[in-house]
This record gives C-alpha cells, structure tokens and sequence, in this order.
DNA sequence: TTGAAAGCGCTAACAT
DNA sequence: ATGTTAGCGCTTTCAA
C-alpha cells in the first residue's frame, strides 16, 4: 500500500498538518523538521495522492481537452498537432492534459464537453471548434471553470486564440486571382462553425477584389474531413462545372480533392490548382505539395495553454484574444491557369 | 456551486446512502424512490463528483497514457496516430485519457511515468518505447496498476501489444535484396528500444538470408527523430561508403533520411532506394510515397485499450501478449539498383 | 428497503 | 513552529 500522510506523521511523531506544510514548502516549519520529513519521504516513497489533494482543494492541476466532434475524430490531424503542441506545454507548466470520456450514448460530444468542464476534474478547459452559436457557451460559463477556445467564438465575452482565418484565406484566394485564375471553386466547412464562415468571407472578400462575381455554383459545403472534401470536390464537377482552382477551407479536405480530382482525370496543377488551410505536416509531402495556409500550430497549443493558465491565477481582466497570422504558402499544387481558362489569351 | 448527494438527500428527506444507492444501479432501493431519485438529479443537473467517487472508491475510470521520452515527444506522428486511436478505443469503453505531466526538472520521463502509475489518478495505463532492461518495470509492478507496454517487452511477466517488428524488417529487406540491392544500409532505432533490436535483427536476417555479409560501415544509429536519421544518414555518406538503399527503422528517420540524401545530390529512388517502417500517414504522401513497414496502427490503439481493460477488471490468467502482422508496402521510394550496383550486369 | 457512521487522504482554518 | 479539528463529496459496512 502507498504510504499517507498519517504514516508519515505517525513515524516522525508530528501532526499530518505539519508534514503536509513541510512538504507544500509552507515557511512556517522549521528547517530541521522539514529535512526529517523530507528524508523519510524520499526514504519511503511517499508523494500525496492527488485526487485526496484535489477532494481537499478543489484543484487538480489537469487541464481537460476537448475532443472533436463526429464526423471529425481525435484522429483528425490537426486536432492531434494541436493536441501534441498544447500537451508539450501543458506538461512544461506542471499539468496534466484530460481526454474526457465521450457521452455513453456516443452521439452528443457537446454535452461531454459540458459535463467535463462540470466534472470537477479538471481546473481549465480547451476546447475547438466554436460554432456560431455554440450552446456549450452558456453551460460553460456556469459550470464556473475558465475556459478558452482554439478559434474565434462570437460571444465577445469568451477568450480565445485563433489565427486571422479570414485574412489567411483571402491572402490564398488573392493568390490564385493574381496568376490569372477566375474559376475558383470553394469548398466550404460545416456553416455552424466560425472557421468555416471566416474563410469563406475572405474566399469571397478576394473574388470581390479581384472584380470576380461570386459564383455559388462553384462553391460546396463539405465538413472538414477528407471524405467530406471529396463528396463536396464531386459535386461541382458533376454539376458539369468547370474550374480552374480550387480553395479547400481546410487541408484534409484539399487532399479528398485532390483525390477526387484525380479520378475525374484531371490533374493538380495542370488541370486545377489547389489550395487548402491548416498547414498540417503533411501537406508539404502531398503529391505535389499542397499550397496552404499555414496556421502557427505550435504557438497556438502555446497560447492556448498560457492564456488559460493566465485564466486558471485569476488574472482575469475580462476575457482574452489572441490573433495569430495566417499565412498563405505557395506550393507545387498552384499554376497559372491553363489556356482554357485565360479570358484573354496572351499570345 | 454543484450540487451534492446531501443536496440530495436534503431535498428528498432520504440519506445520503440511499441516493447513492439509487444513482449507482443498486437493486435494493424501491423503485418509486429510484425514480424520484433520478427525476430530482436529471432536474437540479446533479451529476457525481468523480474526484470525491475516486477518493472513497479508489479507482478512476481513467486510463494514463505515458509520453514519449526525448528526443521523442508527444509531437511524434506515430505515437501521435496511436494517441488517436487508443483514445477513441478507451472513449468508447467510458474510460478518459490522462497524458501525465513531466517530471518537474524536465529530464527524467521515465520516473514521471512511474509516479503517474503510482498516482492514484489513473486505473491503468499504457506504456510505449519498451527498453530491453527497462527500470520501469519493477516500479510499475510495484504501483501495482495494471499495464500493457506498446512493443514487446523482455521480461515474459509484462503484458504487451507489438506488431512483429524482425518479420516486418526482414520483410521490407528482403524486398530490396530481391530486387538486386546488395549495399543496403540500415539506421537503427536507440540501442536501448526492444523495437530497435527487432528491427536490427530482422535486417540481419534477410542479408544473411540472400548471402550478404553484414557491414558494419552501412549500419549508423538513429534515434527515431527526423534530425536523427538526417544524422545518421550524413554518417554513412561521409564514411565515404556507397550504398545502393537503405532500411530505416522508422518513418521519421526515413523522412530525415531522404533530406540528406538530396542534399548529397542522390536522388530517390534513381541512385538509392529507401524503406521506412511504422506506416504513419505521410508516409504515402512524400515524394516519392515511402515504401515502409505497415504497422496496423489503429489495431494497436485498440488492442492495447482491450487488453489493459481486460487486465484492469481482474481477468487475470496471467500476462497477454499480442502480435500483430507488419506488412511490407512498397512505394515509389525503392527501384531496383542502378547498373553501378549490379554485379553481373543483365546486358 | 433505508439510515447512521466511518472512512478514503488530504488541506486549511483556528488554536496554542 | 506545531497540533487540533473540520471538512472536501462520495461509498460502504453495519444496523435497523
């Protein structure tokens, strides 16, 4: 049996109150009595139970992880980049990181989140993904634990740390009007989430620059998995549209694309250039390498973690924002436009 | 604030005891109560506060994760997709994920992994990066929580969930020595790693299988990072040796691998084949795709949370050990040998 | 079928 | 500088 503070006090003839300031650094102990405590300790590999700690406190060190809604998964890869940065730095400040359990009844993630943040487990949260309207708002709030959400939420009462997504997007979409592309299909996130929407405003905000109109034939929905880009990628085509880019608002929907470009015969960049968001790892090993908006993963898991500490001392000057840039980076998979596609031909 | 069981049973003129009773399934409570129980709990959202349940009951329903040691860290692709699919496995069996703070002077991760094991905070947990003497063996009998190691462990006693690491290796070498190769060179994992020596041995076995002396001058050792098998790779080649392909022992190194090979002006696979192993998603999309050693990923992620859970209710018919097949995937990374590495030229 | 009481191992007033 | 006394919110004997 692990050792307790009653038998640590017990061997030493002190009170548990004693040991347990002797051990928690309190001042108030004397030095000689606090190196007798500390020796046997060490001696008899004592260390405090923390979950006796954290019925006493009320704190638990352990900040909880939201886990990604259906259809994404834990296995979606950005959330695991996410997951590995914010750990990393989570783990540097001394807390532990909390994947809570799922409903029993498998469908409602939200509600999981919510009864996480109410667990009493945890003494912060992160979580993704906000929606537009996100309900776990309200029931966070009064579940009574600081909070903070890995993109923009719409209640300005919120902290959160997000990148300019609809800077980021724009600056792709421009990119692509810039080598002479004017059929640039869009295939958007699910409409709840405020990522999806920021991105397609700066879709549109660059087409609306460059004097294109917005062509709603040329834009599908898709819901940030690959699977999804693909159905979204075939829906145009099927529509018997043509284009000769395409701006994935996130980059495992760009490699769905990619893939279902492909089996249309047509080729990336050849046929359609291509561009995605996220600037996960393996974008830059597709073939050919996915042009895309880099997001700072590292420093956002940094930031959201630091922002939530900040929050979790009570350093609670109102909600905190952090924008991080986005930044568009050009690869193999974007070209000028084919000869089919050049309003006028240059030669 | 939260509402607790003497909330409860204040409301209901009950005790504390029978609430209980009524919430945990308990036969013996009237139905009638049970459901007044149930219909007040569901009304003021009282859910148990699961830190108070693990004091009085001492588990958890929590599963520890340990993390990788450096230079790995919990950024790597490959624990990564294992996080990802363990975790959905122990969501599914209503267990959470607890990815245990490191130790605070920063170095040891072994011990950090043993006193999270010694916690109390976790029922069980998973271990990956078995070492041929691995120190945390003893310790984590010790805690006396069960555990299951990700990769086989030397010690017959400890339960363990592997993929059969010299078949795969010998496999995937075998495979270049069919195609001619006879200069195969091979970066090892950490000499420590039980997974290292596996692979070692099944690279051996294939060159002794096709009467090819091992050399010692192609064999460097890596660390299974990328910046590693850049190294080793850079090793080899500055030993002047020439080599016609080379055996990785992990994707990360591969991929760190086929940066040093271009910046020595080789290219894959024309001037030199390359093999990885572990199968992480980049894996097939870098360029060229990697031929690697397909460990099924997701398989282990479940079958690691099987096994533990199993372990953790008791069915204890001693150790369990499951293998699984790794299988070769060639890719556009190997091609048979140039005529400079062919001894009896076909022409 | 229900209740009373004693912990689980720790912290935190409040003494002394 | 140390000890005493209550809890933290729950489960679990043991009685009734």
């Amino acid at each position: 049996m692990r050792p307790t503070l009653q038998d640590m006090a017990d061997i030493l003839n002190l009170s548990k109150s004693t040991v347990s300031r002797a051990l928690s650094g309190d001042p108030r102990v004397a030095q000689a009595t606090r190196a007798r405590v500390e020796s046997l300790a060490k001696s008899i590999g004592y260390t405090p139970n923390p979950i006796a700690r954290g019925l006493a406190t009320r704190r638990t060190n352990t900040i909880g992880l939201a886990v990604p809604c259906a259809p994404r998964s834990l296995s979606d890869p950005f959330y695991l980049e996410f997951l590995g940065h914010a750990g990393n730095a989570a783990m540097k400040c001394g807390y532990s990181l909390l994947l809570s359990a799922a409903e029993e009844d498998g469908a409602d993630t939200h509600n999981a989140h919510v009864r996480l943040a109410s667990s009493a487990r945890i003494d912060g949260m992160i979580l993704t993904e906000p929606k537009i309207k996100d309900e776990r708002i309200a029931a966070l709030k009064k579940a009574g634990i600081p909070f903070v959400f890995l993109g923009m939420t719409s209640d300005p009462d919120v902290s959160w740390v997000s990148c300019d997504n609809r800077l980021g997007a724009a600056e792709a979409v421009a990119w692509l009007t810039g080598l002479g592309h004017t059929r640039i299909a869009c295939l958007t996130g699910p409409a709840d989430q405020t990522a999806s929407d920021a991105r397609y405003r700066g879709y549109c905000e660059a087409l609306d620059e460059a004097g294109i109109p917005l062509d709603l034939n040329i834009v599908a929905s898709g819901d940030f998995t690959q699977a999804g880009g693909h159905a979204a990628m075939r829906e145009i085509l099927e529509r018997g549209k043509t284009v000769s880019a395409v701006f994935a608002s996130n980059d495992v929907m760009a490699l769905g694309a990619m893939c279902a470009l492909r089996e249309s015969g047509l080729s990336v960049p050849e046929d359609v250039s291509l561009v995605g968001f996220d600037g996960i790892a393996f974008a830059q090993y597709s073939t050919p390498p996915l042009a895309t908006v880099q997001q700072p993963i590292d420093e956002l898991g940094n930031a959201s973690v630091e922002v939530l500490i900040k929050l979790m001392c009570g350093d609670n000057g109102g909600p905190i924002h952090r924008v991080m840039p986005a930044r568009f980076r050009p690869a193999g998979s974007v070209a000028a436009p084919g000869r089919a596609f050049v309003l006028e031909s240059p030669d």
